[in-house]
DNA sequence: GTGGTCTAGACCACC
DNA sequence: GTGGTCTAGACCACG
């Protein structure tokens, strides 16, 4: 099962993305406090990816306490985890969402067009997620 | 009037919002064909930008056909130009639109709460826009 | 002049020495809040290091708020850093001396034994610090 | 009673901190040669340890001559050990004490601070210890 | 010139 | 096997 994935460049460093991708992991509840996270070189081999940049958004996951170390074993989930990462997935669709809508507000297009197109896209990701859950079952 | 404006480090090359920026104006009629765009330099100190970074926008509308230089005056906007930035940033807005519900659904946090914040933050936005449009008024 | 400067291996990292050098000097004044660091590269050079190594003491201290990037000029010192680091010297001291003093007694050496060598090394210390002065002077 | 203790990730490796204390051991005569050392798997267990830890900090006090294999039976204390893990124990608190005295200075904080620092750090050594020997009593 | 990111690959200590 | 550190060198965006 891959666990992680991370998309084409979208301009954003590749180590935040993974960073990301472990916390929404966490807030999900696909890993739990205490879990071990995929290895450094294994994470590295499934996102082709060097494994010096996995090392690096999992030093920084580290400093904000949400992973711990474990001496020769790997990381794991760290307790407190789940409530912060929580939030942070929020902040984080909150501040995308936003910033989205800033942007095209900005262009100049009339916001009626910009409130269909909006409305368009916003089915058409509900439509392709229910897609995928009708295959899945 | 701040015809262009450029925001925080959003991951983007600043050059790039810069193009964009011309685009719309284009798009939105601020910036008519055969009229001139602000000079280099001008510009660069409207955005506290480095003129390097204002020409390298200038010279990639060039290469697109939007912009044409006029000898010893500056750069005007070309021709053809209103239609395909009109395209252009439809294009803009929707891709921008998606890719920021395809990373809220993304995360695994629950629709429906994503589909609130999204609103709060249309609603947010337009109520932004009126408030500016009030105090210009 | 030498700015900084790290010892031989003594089983720190070596991004970790070179952070404590910045913040020992900006503790001690020599460098102030809004002047710049030397660039990555630079002390890279200097102290024979691998740019990324300083990169990365660098980046830390920034996460710390004691670094702050200026956009293509390099690295400065931030306002406040300067209590911070004063702090943190003080810290740094009392480890090092607590723990030397814990290991020591650790050993299980006579208390008035490892006295005297405590006091023949500070007198060491005091002297070759005084010698140095007096040649420099 | 707990003969061996290895503090926390003090960045030195923890064979070397148990060989270490073998040798304070030794020197104190809490081991005398003839004497065997405790199992791989029982300081192991006592330390919360991995056995080849333990197992590399047997095997390099074998080639240093300080300890002996008895056939079937485990290691012990070699004869002229007493003399030389005296010896390598002041050794060591020199260096120790030494390094840590130079590292204080080398941070700039005024000599008479660290000093202070050093006399504080002192005095709650010396009172821990009292400390634990009137709970031992 | 500046820092930031990423890759590739090495060595170490520990399990 | 694990993570941690370091080196070497590339490319990018920006000044």
């Amino acid at each position: 099962m891959i666990l992680l994935d991370v998309g084409a460049a979208d301009g954003r460093p590749i180590y935040g993305q993974i960073g990301d991708r472990v916390k929404f992991a966490v807030a999900s509840g696909v890993l739990r406090p205490g879990e071990m996270v995929p290895s450094v070189r294994e994470l590295s081999k499934q996102l082709v990816v060097n494994p010096n940049t996995v090392a690096r958004a999992y030093r920084e996951l580290q400093t904000e306490g949400l992973l711990e170390a474990v001496r020769g074993t790997g990381l794991q989930v760290a307790d407190g985890a789940v409530e912060r990462c929580k939030a942070a997935r929020k902040e984080f669709v909150r501040d995308r969402l936003r910033s989205a809508i800033d942007d095209a507000r900005g262009t100049g297009l009339d916001p009626a067009e910009i409130e269909t197109v909006l409305h368009e896209e916003w089915a058409r990701g509900k439509a392709a997620a229910n897609g995928a859950a009708g295959r899945g079952a």
